[in-house]
RNA sequence: GGACGGAUGGCAGAGCGGUUGAAUGCGACGGUCUUGAAAACCGUUAGGCGGGUAACCCCCGUCUCGGGGGUUCGAAUCCCCCUCCGUCCUCCA
């Protein structure tokens, strides 16, 4: 959600801003100024009817008691004359009110399908700011001599795609023995990892309400990747990011604790929707998968340094895994609603020979925390506590395991079709190789 | 699944039909005192929306005591529904 009164400020500014998301986006701001208008224009009239109403029934006391002296007939015809005085500013207010509550319903709606404005920085097509293949032997002259295999191949019967079809349908996998210690090693590190930049490790839950979903901009708006649970009217969420935001929601937090980082660790579900004929094979594009998160929660000042921050651990995590990689700043037309700017970092898979993202982080400045109600109260120069304003939010990827595994077996393949699993994991449980025979 | 009890400001906790947006305590902020700090004392301190302003300070109005609906001239206070929390029973990994 946008904040209006910047929006009323500066309406042509944002408007440029939207259209960058594509054509039209603008329209769906226009929508929502000319709906603020109309509810500005009646609300005023709604007060002034119930302040007249508040007075008129203030008043009825003192006016019943005079009646004490009347006889009883002449009483209480004035007393349903006080009753109908009194009454009727608020019957009006009321009327009037049905009207504006149309209005607002409607304003309500149209702000929610407005997106976040985007950073300026957020560049107009995809665009590769960094790559970084630590002298890969995939990405050397004349590479390492034999043919990459795939994931699939170099894990064997490691993941059992076909008996998860028979369990589940399509696009679910068993993941079995050395993969199942890799994983567990994977999360483990991370999590450490992620602790000693101030990330606390949090199991959220996968089920949610919708209003998280609506809050995290989620919805309206991808409903058709969401799965959903009618018979209770939850989410399956497909993505901690959803949990974390929530955190916070409908609290004031003090300017003392920001920034405040979480790193959660949960099963992701994504109905792939779309996805149908995508020739992703394997674990790369599949309805569950767990996923180690970074959310953090920074005053918005602080937020495009948190983004490099939360940027830089994720190129951290791929170089101690020692997996080439690069960034990418996301075009402005492909950021999803709450990001004003996104970066992708996209891993290097020999089989395919092209970068396929992995990871990916984005800066939600305070759009999700308006729809949350997540605020802070800043502070001034001297130290005063000031009116509580919106945070920022931040959130990216750790490890997005599946994937991972994908680009570790894959990078790390020998010829004989063993897997050297990067030495940062040995100390985490992980075997030191994976051979699929 | 069943039976009770509860939900009030940053937190704790009163109020149970009429200046109650809300006592009191804690916390926070400001001040007095002090070489400084602590203690003590005094004061200030909820949020949303709209308007007066181009904007801040400030002022005015309105809404909000978990959410929604109702009764009433008037509801934090009475009634109904929902959500959540606690306790007990039942069940259960």
């Amino acid at each position: 959600m946008l904040d209006l009164k910047a929006l009323r400020a500066d309406p042509d500014g944002a408007r440029a801003a939207l259209e960058r998301r594509g054509e039209g986006t603008g329209a769906r701001l226009d929508r929502v100024l000319e709906l603020d208008e109309r509810r500005r224009s009646l609300l005023p009239r709604v007060e002034d009817l119930r302040a007249e109403a508040k007075r008129r029934s203030k008043d009825v006391g003192a006016k019943m008691k005079e009646l004490g002296a009347l006889p009883p007939e002449q009483a209480a015809e004035q007393r349903a004359q006080i009753t109908a005085w009194a009454k009727e500013p608020a019957v009006e207010a009321e009327s009037l009110r049905a009207e504006l509550e149309v209005v607002e319903a409607e304003f309500n709606e149209a702000l929610l399908l407005v997106p976040n404005l985007p950073d300026p920085t957020a560049a107009p097509e995809d665009t590769v700011i960094r790559e970084v293949t630590h002298g890969s032997k995939w990405l050397v002259e004349g590479g390492p001599g034999f043919e990459p295999k795939d994931h699939l191949e170099l894990s064997g019967d490691l993941v059992d795609m076909e008996r998860a079809a028979r369990l589940s349908g399509s696009r679910f996998a068993y993941l079995k023995g050395d993969l199942v210690m890799l994983e567990l090693a994977l999360v483990q590190w991370v999590l450490s990892k992620l602790g000693g930049q101030g990330f606390t490790p949090v199991i959220p839950p996968v089920l949610v309400r919708e209003q998280a979903l609506l809050g995290t901009g989620f919805l309206p708006d991808t409903e058709q990747q969401i799965y959903t649970l009618p018979a209770d009217d939850l989410y399956l969420v497909g993505t901690s990011e959803v949990a974390l935001a929530s955190l916070h929601a409908g609290e004031i937090l003090d300017v003392d604790e920001l920034p405040l980082r979480y790193a959660g660790y949960s099963p992701c579900f994504r109905r792939e929707a779309g996805a149908a004929g995508a020739a992703d094979k394997g674990l790369f594009r599949v309805h569950q998968f767990d996923k180690v998160e970074m959310f953090a929660f920074v005053e918005p000042s602080m937020a495009k340094d948190e983004h490099e921050r939360i940027l830089a651990i994720e190129e951290s995590i791929l170089t101690d895994l020692e997996l080439p990689y690069q960034v990418v700043n996301i075009a402005v037309d492909d950021l999803g609603p709450s990001a004003a700017k996104k970066f992708d970092c996209e891993v290097w898979l020999p089989s395919q020979g092209r970068w396929r993202e992995l990871t990916s982080c984005s800066n939600t400045t305070e759009f999700q925390a308006r729809r949350l109600d997540a605020r802070y109260r800043p502070k001034d120069e001297d130290g005063k506590p000031g009116k509580p304003e919106a945070v920022a939010t931040l959130n990216g990827t750790a490890t997005a395991v599946g994937r991972t595994i994908i680009a570790i077996l894959e990078n790390h393949q020998q010829e004989d079709g063993s897997v050297a699993i990067p030495a940062a994991l040995h100390a985490f449980g992980a075997p030191k190789v994976i051979s699929a025979s």
